[in-house]
DNA sequence: TGATTATTTGAACACTTTTTCAAATGTTCT
DNA sequence: AGAACATTTGAAAAAGTGTTCAAATAATCA
């Protein structure tokens, strides 16, 4: 057995954080997703503002909203019938910008 | 027809910038390919090593290699039977030291 | 209260992605 | 040349994801 490859395999993250890391990764690695975080990030929205920005069914929005959720990159808040999301993660737009920066540059 | 709902609709990057972008993430969106790119990250290596710190089949691996490369985040070079792996990108470290900090925060 | 509006939920379907397995390719060694 | 080794390739199976549709929930309005 090598040595050297087992010292390396020590040096990796323990799967469960590596595992975390790829879900949130996910988040932006769809593009209706990535959507919604770059529309929340110009301003908080309702969801059938959202649905009508992207022009998509409400329902579909609303899944991948709870996805977001789910994964704490937003927030939502009742207002009375309506509910507005917004971001809940001060790293969505570095990460956002990072990436941006990353695909122009190709 | 609502006019701020079309202002905001201008504001997002186009679609094919987004759908770029989602491409990249996507990358590093899957516990293998975090996990390949976070070994490279520790040093070049060949195809075999990588299937042997992840305890997985070669071809598996290889396959990875493949998206990852056609993503241009890593390249390799042939060395006789033996193909070396390195990163190919100054932002893989970054985007993955960002989002890792996200995920030792949560 | 009943109708209307906004959103969520669940199940089904279509689609994409990942892994496996077997075969092919290409290189080195004898 | 033939055997051994490292990697790639292609197709099929298995797993996972996103959207749709219909029904459920919940708040407001008449």
């Amino acid at each position: 057995m090598n040595q050297d490859i087992a010292d390396l395999r020590e040096q990796l993250p323990d799967d469960q954080d590596v595992y975390n890391l790829a879900e949130f990764f996910k988040m932006f690695g769809n593009p209706t997703r990535a959507k919604i975080l770059y529309c929340l990030h110009l301003r908080d929205l309702y969801v059938g503002e959202i649905a009508e920005i992207l022009k998509m069914s409400i329902s579909a929005v609303s899944h991948q909203l709870w996805i977001l959720r789910a994964a704490k990159l937003i927030k939502c808040v009742k207002e009375g019938k309506e509910v507005k999301y917004s971001l809940d993660d001060d790293h969505v737009n570095q990460i956002m910008a990072c990436g941006m920066t990353h695909v122009k540059e190709q």
